[in-house]
RNA sequence: GGCCCCGUCGUCUAGUGGCCUAGGACGCAGCCCUCUCAAGGCUGAGAUCGCGGGUUCGAAUCCCGCCGGGGCUACCA
């Protein structure tokens, strides 16, 4: 019976949840969720300097509202805990002691400086740096203060990537590289395959970045005598529009938190996130999770990276609004609209759901309801057409039906034109240029409202 | 500098020797619908397939060189 598949993504708590680590987390549950596996969510927490625990919440919960939750992690448990690396010190140190025991590592007394000097000086000659082993071959005398480097072995690492095929690397051109840092903390290089090869990780599916660091991680599983992951999968690198990779420095907007205050859903970001660097090969763009879980595939991956474009989500986005129910569509729009009553909200939103791309831009269809415009300068003419709707709308049914009958008999009578009639009405009721259809804009607010606010309008006229 | 990945409309991509006068989507333009804004319908512009050499009857597709972009090369992850 074959292993079942266990996957995981492992961010690190240095700042929001961006892009890629959506990115990464929804090909990992596909995977996952295709063979019947486990994901797994664990902390990469072992910078220091740059780890701030508030931002392992926001993780949480950015993935949780993408839908992307994990089997097991730091917050629910699970067979291998703990699952934050800050918790796992004890293992490495234990692990790396191996490696010196084994004359797999050494202890490096270097100081930054004489390092820094040493990447000069090869620039200098035109070498390609690599660490000279000074520690090794010769150590200075009389310091305490020292790191852990990785003896490397030498020869070729090769492994399979699902997305790029058989990939060897000679690792001659790879330094001895530090694996457990002064401050007895593991870098990134030493605590993740570490961790990979203790969790029983099947596959490791993350972004490109990490392509030339597998054979790095490699080395260090092998040399534990571990079993390697049966596979990795590099997956394309989400660009900026500048076309260098995301960051979360260089690039706040990519914070997933933000996307969902901005009103984007968060199943049409998965779907533009699946769409952004592989294709069905059929011209389907909307997929559900469910169809994604059972048509992806790595072999249709693309080898580059791919600038995110907010027009393509904002366009699938929209989709994703108008293919909602109107009841469920209202209940998504609450949380940005809390100063309308539910039912006006769902009066509203048949007329919304066209017009909206993300979901905060119905405060600016609505937000007329809770603010009183000015009243604006009309000329003669546009008060009589004003006061003739005031006379039409007086009796009428207070729904968008009704009134739109009403306007247009008024309309008729009038001998103008309903751009010339409604255009005044629009910018009386609302301050704006640019609102909903006449009819809703009036059926939404309160009749006596609606109708003191077009005799206001006629009254402020001298 | 070294190693690795990549290079088709502005963007995301289809394409694995003839089906390509290079297809789709977003965006853009025009028209229709229309009280505004959208949505919707129709039409259109937009790519000498990074460049230069080959191989071949025939290349976006194969080979070589070059150029360009990106990633890694940290006591960041």
């Amino acid at each position: 019976m074959a292993v079942s598949v266990r996957v995981r993504i492992a961010p690190s708590p240095t700042g929001f949840a961006h892009l890629g680590t959506a990115s990464t987390a929804l090909y990992n549950v596909l995977f996952a969720r295709q063979n019947g596996g486990t994901f797994v969510l664990r902390i990469d927490d072992t910078d220091m300097e740059r780890n701030r625990p508030e931002y392992e919440l926001l993780i949480f919960e950015s993935l949780r509202w993408l839908g992307l939750e994990w089997n097991e992690g730091p917050d629910k448990g699970g067979p291998f805990e703990p699952y934050r690396q800050s918790e796992r010190l004890d293992i490495y140190k234990e692990e790396a002691a191996r490696l010196l025991k084994d004359g797999n590592a050494y202890r490096c007394f270097c100081t930054p400086e004489e390092l820094e000097a040493e990447r000069k000086q090869a620039q200098l000659e035109k070498r390609p740096y690599v660490y000279s082993r000074r520690c090794l071959t010769d150590p200075p005398e009389g310091r305490t203060v020292f790191a852990v480097r990785f003896k490397v072995p030498g020869g070729e690492v090769a492994f399979t990537d699902m997305v790029r095929g058989d990939m060897r690397f000679d690792a001659s051109l790879i330094g001895d590289f530090i694996i457990v840092k002064s401050d007895g903390y593991p870098t990134y290089q030493f605590a993740s395959p570490v961790d990979d090869a203790l969790m029983k990780m099947t596959h490791v599916i993350r972004g490109e970045e990490h392509l030339s660091n597998t054979p790095y991680q490699l080395m260090v599983i092998d040399a534990l005598g571990y079993e390697r992951p049966a596979a990795f999968a590099h997956m394309p690198l989400i660009l900026a529009q500048d076309g260098a990779k995301l960051s979360k420095r260089k690039h706040p907007e990519s914070n997933l938190i933000l996307f969902r205050e901005q009103g984007y859903l968060p199943e049409a970001l998965i779907n533009y996130l699946a769409l952004l660097g592989w294709n069905p090969g059929t011209e389907q763009e909307i997929f559900s999770f469910d169809e994604l879980v059972s048509v992806f595939s790595f072999d249709r991956v693309q080898h580059g990276g791919a600038r995110f474009d907010w027009e393509k989500l904002n366009w699938l986005n929209g989709e994703y609004i108008r293919n909602l129910s109107d009841r469920e569509l209202a209940l998504r729009l609450r949380p940005f609209v809390p100063n309308v009553d539910e039912q006006t909200l769902e009066r509203a939103v048949p007329a919304l759901k066209t017009r909206m791309h993300k979901l905060t831009q119905a405060i600016d269809y609505l937000n007329y309801l809770w603010t009183d415009p000015a009243p604006p300068a009309l000329d003669s003419a546009t008060i009589e057409r004003v006061r003739s709707a005031i006379d039409a709308l007086q009796d009428v049914e207070w729904a968008p039906g009704a009134i739109e009958a009403a306007l247009e008999s008024a309309v008729a009578a009038s001998g103008a034109g309903k751009g010339k009639f409604y255009t005044p009405l629009r910018d009386v009721l609302t301050g704006k240029k640019v609102s909903l259809p006449i009819h809703y804009t009036l059926a939404l607010l309160p009749k006596d409202v609606a109708l003191s606010r077009l005799h206001r309008a006629i009254k402020a006229q001298v």
